[in-house]
DNA sequence: CTGATTCTTGACCCCTAGTTCAAGAACGTG
DNA sequence: CACGTTCTTGAACTAGGGGTCAAGAATCAG
């Protein structure tokens, strides 16, 4: 009973989350989480108690979208290495496209928090994490279709694929798409 | 004539670009900058003009100390991948032996101000483009050393080192060394 | 020593960020 | 249809951020 939400509070998240993506946790007020939820500042904090924890949950849908889009986009047919290809081109393009450069919010934020905020910190860990697990599996995965050689380090390289991603997006604030492909290209070319 | 700053600029300049390092832009308040200082706040703002332009003053101050610290020691002796592993190394070791993982200030200000600060901005595009140069200047160098096969492109391969050191240096903010060491390793394996 | 000049400083100001709240609106229940 | 409950909202509050300023302290020229 009692009268019920005016909104889906997951729509207000990933409506919050662009505000956050785009401005940066600290530059965004709630006057502009109002403004970008549609929502008024005091049913905000009714509903999700304060301006951090509404970006933790927007961290969380984030890193379930960014997972979710990496696993799948990996499982299309092709080599190891194409798919690994398509999927740095992928990011870098969204990027590139949209109208302001942000980058990857898990990385915005261990910049702009990182150390000082443990458990936002640990949220932008965990993507990380699960990223390179998505790589070292999709590289064995290819050891055993035959596309990549039996003597790769699959996590060694997964690691590295993850770092020169990582790099590619801060790259991508301010790098042209050539160059940024070129990298790309380079990246994959050692599988 | 008039009376004589009590203070050496540049001095002044190397305390708050720590600040800015420390605790972001943002975060970072005039009261901060006075304590870390040690000059009153109407002063710095005498001197300074406004808490942005003595933070340009700071990327300005920070890229060239980084600069000068690449350049010196890629040209060490060794090879090519043993001074750009070394080099990997020592800013991996330098972020987790501090007391707090502070990353690399041009990519933190991209990572909080990209887009919405041009001229923050571009200080951290050039110095990015510098350390490419630097590190295609060392290849080649190691190509007429004879450390490095003449079939690599020395410009592909430097852009991947940027953005290999640019991931490597946010992962830094939450991976422990051994990760972070293996990577440096793989990522100059292919030279 | 006087004055013109350039510095130093804390007090002061305005504005916005982040949050709380009192009043009211939309339910379900009995 | 009254009643408890849970929502909505703009107004109101507090703290602190960024910046200004008037007063005074060093300096040098004449």
């Amino acid at each position: 009973m009692g009268r019920p939400k005016s909104f889906e509070p997951d729509v207000v998240i990933a409506q919050a989350m662009e505000a956050f993506w785009t401005k940066g946790y600290t530059d965004t007020s709630p006057a502009d989480l109002a403004e970008a939820t549609g929502v008024a500042k005091g049913s905000l904090y009714h509903s999700f108690g304060s301006k951090r924890q509404l970006f933790g949950k927007t961290l969380d849908l984030y890193s379930r979208m960014q997972a979710e889009r990496a696993e799948e986009f990996l499982a299309r047919p092709g080599t190891a290495k194409e798919r690994i290809r398509a999927y740095f081109m992928l990011l870098v393009d969204a990027d590139l496209d949209g109208p302001v450069r942000r980058g990857c919010l898990a990385q915005n934020t261990l910049g702009e928090l990182g150390g000082r905020d443990a458990e936002a910190t640990r949220a932008a860990h965990r993507l990380e994490e699960g990223m390179i697990e998505f790589f070292a599996a999709r590289i064995r995965q290819g050891q055993r279709d035959g596309d990549v050689g039996q003597d790769v380090d699959a996590q060694a390289q997964a690691l590295l694929l993850q770092s020169t991603l990582a790099g590619l997006r801060v790259m991508a604030k301010t790098f042209d798409r050539p160059t940024l492909h070129r990298i790309a290209d380079t990246a994959v070319a050692g599988l």
